[in-house]
DNA sequence: CGAATTCA
DNA sequence: TGAATTCGG
């Protein structure tokens, strides 16, 4: 998923601090398929309600988005709209890979291995419509804005933070800097641990930043050329790149050639122009109002413990904490307002 | 993943 | 207490 262009770019660790009283737009998809991917039973099983329904997103959601207010930090999730046509292979091929992991999930679960039925189970995840829609229900009853975009979620997110409605861009993933965001914060956490895979490696995940101009001067590249290198390397758009080509020797290609797609274009079947095109001027909005209100208590009771099963003495804690952080949140506002 | 509980 | 483990839905 995303762009393989990681190893290039220069980051630095952010502490928490450096995010107090800051707007930022988070990619919604991206979130709610690591909740649903990491947040398992053993076995693998995501948590479900009593009538079966899955509701590991919600849990996810619904306290990581606390934790960031009470730690300062606005929120604004950013949900998908529809995808470009040329997305259709790469949507296939992950639509392949999660029914391979399932049998495979399936397979491991009959012979009693838990491990590599969680493994599998997570790679079997599937971002549906309804937990895109139960998502976009629980932030509007936690008074939390979401921002609809027309295509990628990640574009709009680059074009808020670009704008400067919103401080930086969020997700794991890097494309949003080639749809120009100035700033992207990944691991957007409070809690920052996180287990290896293999053993019982316990390793500390800090947010960390990554600025698009200081990309491009130790680059020493234009974002034309980010964008050109990145589809060299390969994106969503022509999953794998051109063969044989990595980050390294296409930054030393976007460097020397005026036109580096030109060559390769006749090697590829898609239209590499286009995805140019289309990561330099995707299709944004300026349909949204970023507004952080009081939670709907009575509404997020309803919801999560009524409909789907969470524990009301959980739920009320988190609401506290919730309407504290809004309440200082504007405290904070005011307070920077009065210093100017 | 994040909260709650247990452990040393 | 802070780290490790388990539970949550």
């Amino acid at each position: 998923m995303g762009v393989q262009i990681g190893e290039l770019l220069p980051r630095k660790e952010l502490e928490l601090e450096n995010l107090n009283g800051r707007k930022v737009a988070i990619d919604a998809f991206n979130a709610i398929y690591q909740f649903l991917s990491t947040i398992r039973q053993r076995d693998g099983t995501p948590l479900m309600d009593s009538k079966g329904r899955i509701t590991s997103h919600l849990s996810g959601l619904f306290y990581r988005t606390i934790n960031l207010m009470e730690a300062g930090i606005k929120p604004a999730y950013v949900f998908d709209g529809k995808p470009p046509e040329f997305k259709k292979k790469e949507l296939e091929k992950r639509a392949e890979a999660r029914e391979e992991a399932q049998e495979k999930w399936e397979e491991a679960l009959a012979r009693g291995d838990l491990e590599e039925a969680k493994k599998y189970a997570q790679r079997a995840s599937k971002v549906n419509e309804m937990l895109i829609e139960d998502a976009k229900k629980l932030l509007e009853l936690m008074g939390i804005p979401w921002v609809q975009a027309p295509s990628e979620g990640e574009a709009q997110a680059a074009y808020m933070a670009s704008k400067g409605h919103v401080w930086a861009s969020a997700s794991q993933d890097y494309d949003s800097l080639l749809f120009g965001t100035p700033r992207l914060v990944r691991n957007l956490t409070i809690t920052g641990k996180r287990k290896l895979p293999g053993k019982d490696i316990y390793v500390e995940v800090k947010p960390e930043l990554i600025v698009l101009e200081e990309v491009l001067k130790e680059l020493k590249i234009t974002r034309e050329k980010l964008v050109e290198l990145a589809i060299l390397v390969g994106t969503d758009y022509n999953p794998g790149g051109i063969k044989g080509i990595g980050p390294k020797k296409a930054l030393e290609i976007v460097k020397y050639s005026k036109d580096p797609l030109a060559k390769y274009q006749k090697m590829s079947d898609v239209d590499l122009y286009a995805i140019k095109e289309f990561f330099l001027n995707p299709p944004t909005t300026d349909e949204y109002k970023l507004e952080w209100k009081m939670p709907d208590e009575e509404g997020i009771l309803k919801f999560l413990c009524d409909e789907h099963d969470f524990s009301e003495e959980r739920v009320k804690n988190g609401l506290e904490r919730l309407k504290k952080a809004v309440k200082a949140g504007r405290q904070f506002t005011l307070d920077s307002w009065f210093k100017k």
